[in-house]
DNA sequence: TCTTCCGGGGGAACTGAGTGCCATGAGGTG
DNA sequence: CACCTCATGGCACTCAGTTCCCCCGGAAGA
């Protein structure tokens, strides 16, 4: 359980592809798929593939990492994104954006996402290497919104939150997509939980979720499309309870109009 | 790495302790904190402690789980927390009241978790272990919210970006103690950031984090003390912009006051 | 008292993941 | 041809975790 890929193995981002990996991820998972993870040796895997056992862990430090081939340089991409692009965008958007970038490398293998997904339902040991996956994606997000917050108040309280409601969102939207085989619109279901916490914690303010659901924006369907959204002060938020007469919310706008946010 | 305490060990939250168990965390600390815990072998355990190596696995399922022993019951005390308490208190302040008995679980020893602490930030296989911990919290707050929320649109959504952020608030209170060597106060530190999400999602409706400070209210200091908000169905929430004539805001607000939320 | 059962503990042996070390063999360069 | 480098294979080793079986002491029962 080494759970990153430290050692040599520099083809990971750079180099084109070396047949050898694509071979032992495809010996893996045909052994997994057959008759399971645990019931399946790296012995196996090797003789499937014809090469040697000190092969696989050159290629993967561990048994867990042919499971999750392309996250390492999935995180690179991410981290990358973060750090191109300047100040002047909104960064929760810029994080959503950066989430998309993960769910798009879901979307390019449907069928070995949905496989894979069912993998680690089943088996305890692939999910926990899942959750520290995932938390290498979080850690990027919160530190490029710590970055973003600095000389806030609580700005890596904020941070943290925000990039934990993201990566919550992106895997509800993601899981609901792998449930259905792929056959749903993955994207669909991404922006739509996307755009619920960019409505929570975004620029342009936010209805209290379970308020009025507010016609989707769909922010963007494509990837790594950063929506520069309209600055906070132009928004003015309201919140009363069912029942308070109508003349006495006009009044409650009207005196928040009168008095400049902030 | 099996994560979890499936096997035998009934001891666990019922009997009242066992001194083996006790014999053997007492004993894995002291050699993990003089040499490393990778340096560290099972073997050197139970020579320390005096047992046998078989007695290990009896009452941990993992070397991992000799550092972290009192979270299975801590979430058993959660789950057990949540599913008390009825439908009639606020969701939100029942996870942030729930998500402060493991603060308290850390603050009762305080020199063990800070001791803890800077082990699984040493070791990856530690804090991987760790997140597996902490995403069965997540869950659980998750599915109560679920639970509570059925019904509502979106509420699987709302309720695992909800658990996702209060666990991220607790956490950054929990770090940002633990990084003190437990100096400063625990509990506010946590008050102080679920706060902060109970502010963001809470009943009485958010005005979007960054914006207006808004005094502190702490609503806890206590744990478990459940604050009871007005429902969340009794509030409206509307969301417009500077400039829109006063008769589309009353007419948006009708519109919504029409509908039955959920 | 002897027997029988039982349950916690100990120990030997086994499986399998991961590592270190070295040999080999192909390709490239002087 | 000598030399180097690098990818690979093979072997042996450590260590976590498991399986199987033993021992022992105590309690129940005849």
């Amino acid at each position: 359980m080494s759970e990153v890929s430290r050692p040599g193995q520099a083809a990971d981002a750079t180099v084109p592809k070396p047949p050898m990996r694509d071979a032992l991820v495809a010996a893996s998972f045909q052994l997994f798929l057959e008759r399971g993870y645990e019931q399946t040796t790296v012995d196996d895997i090797v003789s499937l593939a014809g090469v040697g056992r000190r092969s696989f862990f050159r290629y993967f430090p561990s048994k867990e990492d042919v499971v999750f081939p392309d996250h390492e340089r999935c995180l690179a991409d991410m981290t990358e994104f973060l750090g191109r692009g300047g100040d002047e965008d909104d960064p929760v958007a810029r994080v959503c954006d950066a989430a998309r970038l993960v769910l798009r490398m879901y979307a390019e293998n449907p069928t070995f996402s949905v496989q894979r997904y069912r993998l680690t339902r089943k088996v305890p040991g692939l999910r926990a290497y899942e959750l520290s996956v995932v938390w290498r994606y979080e850690r990027a997000l919160a530190e490029y919104l710590r970055r973003r917050f600095s000389g806030r108040r609580d700005g890596t309280l904020q941070a943290d939150v925000i990039a934990a409601a993201v990566v919550a969102a992106h895997n509800n939207g993601l899981r609901s997509w792998l449930r259905s085989d792929g056959q749903s619109d993955a994207g669909a279901e991404v922006d739509h939980a996307l755009a619920h916490v960019q409505r929570t914690f975004g620029p342009t303010a936010a209805p209290a979720p379970g308020s009025t659901p507010a016609s989707e924006p769909t922010p963007a369907p494509t990837p790594a499309s950063t929506s520069s959204e309209a600055p906070a002060e132009d928004v003015v938020v309201v919140v009363s309870r069912r029942g308070v007469p109508m003349w006495r919310v006009v009044q409650e706008i009207e005196t928040t109009l009168e008095r400049p946010l902030d």
